[in-house]
DNA sequence: AATAGCGTTGTAAGCGTTTGCAATTCTTGT
DNA sequence: ACAAGAATTGCAAACGCTTACAACGCTATT
């Protein structure tokens, strides 16, 4: 039974007969206690039932053990599992995590931003590629450190954590043309953002040219990742007589890949698709998807590793980290050495 | 562009000419102050692009606007839709979300809970089904307003949001009784949460009642709720000869389906599947889930909008809200006045 | 013109910790 | 037994803000 209007440091030291100093020491581990007094304390504490105030101790440290997490949607895959990366290795470094979803609304992300600061944390990790000027300026204002997680900005100087977009889509764009495609279809977000004109397009392009194809405007598409999007976009598709697609997010491969299934196209013989995330969906679903893999809990993790050492101020040899991604063939392509499901 | 290490609330006042108090007050909006200066506090927090510190806020006001949130897993659909309902509503009404996973693990989720606690936060939502004597009592024990959110503790005392998962399980198997199964099974956690022992099976044993059928131990499953342990309690469902189930988890529910079909049965002909969470997975694969339908976003929204009120003290009517549920029927189940697709 | 009363503003005491520095107590060596 | 130095401990200021309570200046009343 603890007592219900909680103890504090004062009780405590009053309990012992000590000052506050020293009880703080303890609780903080400090290694200048004698060992009888450090007992003392400890058993005060334990019969008060005391918890540190962790408020006042921001107060007082100006560190507050807590980090912010501002990302596009708790309820999409793809973040959340970076989401559960960067949580995990949080708790290792004893962090707490405050999540704010944005929906990758550049007015929400800025105020996100500014009230993260404002509840002095101690760093934060941002999602989403909707980064203009406005939010870059405001992450470079906020005095916490900033790292990106799974978005790129324009100048590619913030620190982040990603994967090669750009050979990652030119990889798959090849793969796709290996099967003997001429049309194929790129799916991706705005062109204002960064991640997409800079990376996903240049990867695209680069598959085409190296293959001799000429890049047709009318094969580019832009979807919001859902998967309503995804019915839409594969309309859109049969018009324009594509035969296969590279998207970046996976609802929008399962919109399309049902979309042509029930307008008769056989998938993978009649259209291919490879898509990005490789979230949960393209596991469970018949066929499987064929998708670029990520590291997603890695990118996660890795970002708020990183983080950590930003905040103690440790020396980063790098702070552009790429991680490896990789092309898992499943069912939506027809792959070399492989029986389709 | 703000100074780096920001202004107080004393640059403010000092600037201007007024005491703290007075910009204390133009701060939070208080009402007892001249127009005009107001106007020249606000001039000078622009000037000085004053951000109030959240945490000395907190010391002094002893409220923190920041709530917990206690949950499996960000990852898991089901709980992350509840996530974002409680996120809306927190934003809502001002508060920030200290995010927590716990995997249901009871240790954690008590670490967590008096984590919290520690934080100061104004209340805490707790989701999870591992309820045991010891969370009950550090719930209880905290001097936060708590409230439960697609969770049921044993005595069904704590407030909480919920649907009548008894009804809801009942129906369910009621569809698929009356379909002609006599050996339909049910897929649960583990007996040892309230929410299997006296909700889901209740239910299923109710419908079984009523149809005048008997209860068989070997239809009943208890499984991990993620894809691999549908895999498994398929192959076990085999054996037992079931030839229909009725499963709390979407993601089990889908492996049942793929087993079956990669074992030679039809669904929903030669097996029926009634899933419970009603998340996205339902609608992507082919055929479709039929499912319990949940208003997810909805427990999450009312949980949180609870115990704003809680915070408050302010008188509830009902703390035991159970919100309305239905029956999705999509394609695996044969339905009446339906094609199957 | 004096006064009651209201709207404004200031004073100062916290809120519960941390932490640099000073003071005190122990150890040791001699 | 005593001084020097190390190990412990205590003091008190800070952290940045909220909030009773007191004080002030005005206006309206009589």
């Amino acid at each position: 039974m603890q007592k219900k209007s909680s103890a504090t440091i004062y009780d405590v030291a009053n309990r012992v007969g000590v000052s506050l100093a020293t009880v703080s020491r303890v609780v903080n581990g400090n290694s200048n206690v004698r060992e009888s007094t450090k007992r003392k304390v400890l058993d005060a504490i334990e019969e008060l039932g005391y918890h540190p105030n962790a408020v006042a101790r921001g107060l007082a440290s100006k560190k507050t053990t807590t980090i912010g997490v501002v990302m596009p949607d708790v309820t999409d895959m793809y973040y959340s599992e970076l989401a559960r990366g960067i949580d995990d290795v949080a708790n290792m470094y004893h962090y707490d995590v405050l999540l704010t979803n944005t929906d990758e609304d550049p007015v929400r992300e800025t105020m996100a931003v500014n009230n993260l600061a404002s509840k002095q944390v101690d760093g934060i990790i941002f999602m989403g590629n909707e980064l203009d000027n406005e939010i870059i300026n405001t992450i470079i204002g906020v005095d916490a450190p900033v790292v990106l997680a799974g978005s790129v900005d324009e100048a590619g100087k913030l620190p982040s954590v990603n994967i090669n977009y750009i050979d990652a889509v030119k990889e798959a764009t090849e793969a796709i043309i290996k099967n003997g495609h001429t049309r194929v279809a790129l799916v991706t977000g705005p062109m204002t953002h960064a991640i997409n004109r800079l990376h996903r397009l240049v990867g695209y392009k680069a598959a085409l040219e190296e293959a001799g194809l000429e890049f047709d405007e009318s094969l580019l598409f832009s979807a919001h990742q859902d998967y309503a999007s995804g019915l839409q976009i594969a309309e859109k598709l049969f018009l324009a007589e594509a035969s296969a697609a590279v998207t970046y997010d996976d609802e929008i491969a399962l919109g399309i890949m049902n979309y042509m299934r029930e307008h008769g196209k056989r998938i993978p013989e009649d259209f291919e698709i490879i898509t990005a995330n490789d979230t949960k969906f393209t596991i469970i679903t018949r066929p499987q998807l064929t998708s670029i893999g990520q590291p997603k809990y890695d990118i996660g993790a890795v970002a708020m590793r990183m983080l950590t050492k930003l905040m103690n101020n440790e020396v980063i040899e790098e702070t552009q980290v790429q991680l490896p991604h990789s092309l898992e063939r499943r069912g939506t392509t027809i792959n070399p050495n492989h029986v389709i499901q």
